[in-house]
DNA sequence: TGTACATCAGTGAACGCGCGTTCACTGATGTAC
DNA sequence: TGTACATCAGTGAACGCGCGTTCACTGATGTAC
């Protein structure tokens, strides 16, 4: 009972060459227009051959959710792995920059997990939180090293929201253990550095180019500023 | 030549109703599912109806963008101006309050205007800037403010990037006249208080609920104390 | 090596749907005399 | 006050389109003997 060797010449993985055309075609028409004929189309292949590797159309939504998530949280931990354990600041700031680097170079598929949620779709929560946990965890981890190095500045920092704690009980399982304030820390970090993110993203306004860079240095640089004490300069 | 009465009793400015009954159906399906069709339904007439009020879809989107950009300014400048224009912190605090409170009062309208892009369709430029740059201007008024009053702290801030420079000058004929650098730092005062607000509305995370209150306060404490100096508290 | 058979990825036709937009029209409303 | 006329907001039918999804099928691929 071997598996069966692949017939189709042209296109040897089908089922990733599906999600290839999906991520361009939102790429081209944005994410609500993403349309199952338009991808066959583009493929060479009829509509319904497509049901051969998903269900339906949320289905296709859906893997294309869980793969960007991961992608961006391999993203993270690369970056955050990249600097010593030991260097809390430094593995802050590569977090930080990761995260805007894997936005502008993926620009689709951070629109599609952190922009507008789809219209009449609705991730299935049991299937996308924990690709989704695992990634946003990277940030909570370098915020609880830092706390745990004990050079984390939050004396005044609002208590997190009751309604976090249970949000925070399933965290734990896919994201790691950290203490409750430096998740509710890591929640300020992470809605400032999307705010820059998005709006360079989302060309409302012109795009900061080159300048960019310098922006989002400064804004790592307020947030280490603000939130860890000691030598900051490793 | 005067102008004829109505004719239609049950809806006296069909005009309005149209556009009342869109921004339903963008809260219940999203703006990309937006239907003419839909909104006569609703409305009780037949879809070519709404072409006497409208040439297209895209104009209907285009009204409803203005209308958006209009009401957000409107709240805006009255925030600001609900303190005397010499507590120039008051203001500051004052002008970014309201920007939260409106996005959580019409948060279609917020995602409308500073969300993800609807696919197929581009805003004309010269007709939405205008509102767009008054709107955005109230808090580069403010900030503009703080720094005539000689108490703008923004010696390290990065220069603002060289694209925006076009930009800021159409933005002067309508958004008002302010240095340079107020805009820069008005560039990052937006992205940090849209970070926190589009992350409370998109929906990704649980909600704030109460708890958004202090969080927001707190950011703002923050920005004030980063970019502030001199007596804060009046 | 050769033949009969099972598998199953992809096809092509068809379904019912909702959409934006056009067009000739109708009939109530208002105006001119 | 009464009548003929002009206006124009809204109608209803129709267009061509693309969509998701179903279904019976086909025919190349692989397997068993």
């Amino acid at each position: 009972m071997s598996p069966r060797p692949r017939r189709n010449q042209q296109q040897p993985n089908l089922q990733e060459a599906i999600k290839e055309t999906a991520w361009r075609q939102i790429a081209e028409t944005g994410a609500p227009a993403l349309s199952l004929r338009a991808i066959a189309r583009e493929l060479g292949i009829t509509a319904p051959a497509i049901y051969n590797y998903f269900p339906d159309r949320d289905a296709l939504v859906t893997a294309l959710i869980i793969d960007a998530y991961t992608s961006f949280g391999d993203a993270q931990f690369l970056a955050r792995d990249s600097v010593p354990a030991a260097d809390v600041v430094g593995r802050l700031r590569a977090t930080g920059r990761s995260y805007r680097q894997w936005a502008l170079d993926y620009p689709q598929r951070y629109q599609l997990i952190f922009g507008t949620p789809l219209a009449g779709y609705a991730a299935p929560f049991e299937q996308t939180f924990p690709s989704a946990a695992r990634a946003l965890g990277a940030i909570v981890s370098v915020v609880e090293a830092v706390r745990a190095a004990g050079r984390l500045r939050a004396e005044s920092f609002p208590q997190v929201m009751p309604g976090y704690e249970q949000a925070f009980g399933m965290w734990k399982n896919y994201g790691g253990e950290a203490e409750t304030i430096s998740l509710s820390v890591a929640v300020l970090i992470w809605a400032r550095v999307h705010g820059l993110v998005s709006v360079e993203i989302a060309g409302n306004i012109p795009p900061f180019g080159v300048n960019g860079d310098a922006l989002y240095e400064y804004e790592i640089d307020a947030l280490i500023r603000e939130f860890v004490q000691g030598e900051n300069h490793v």
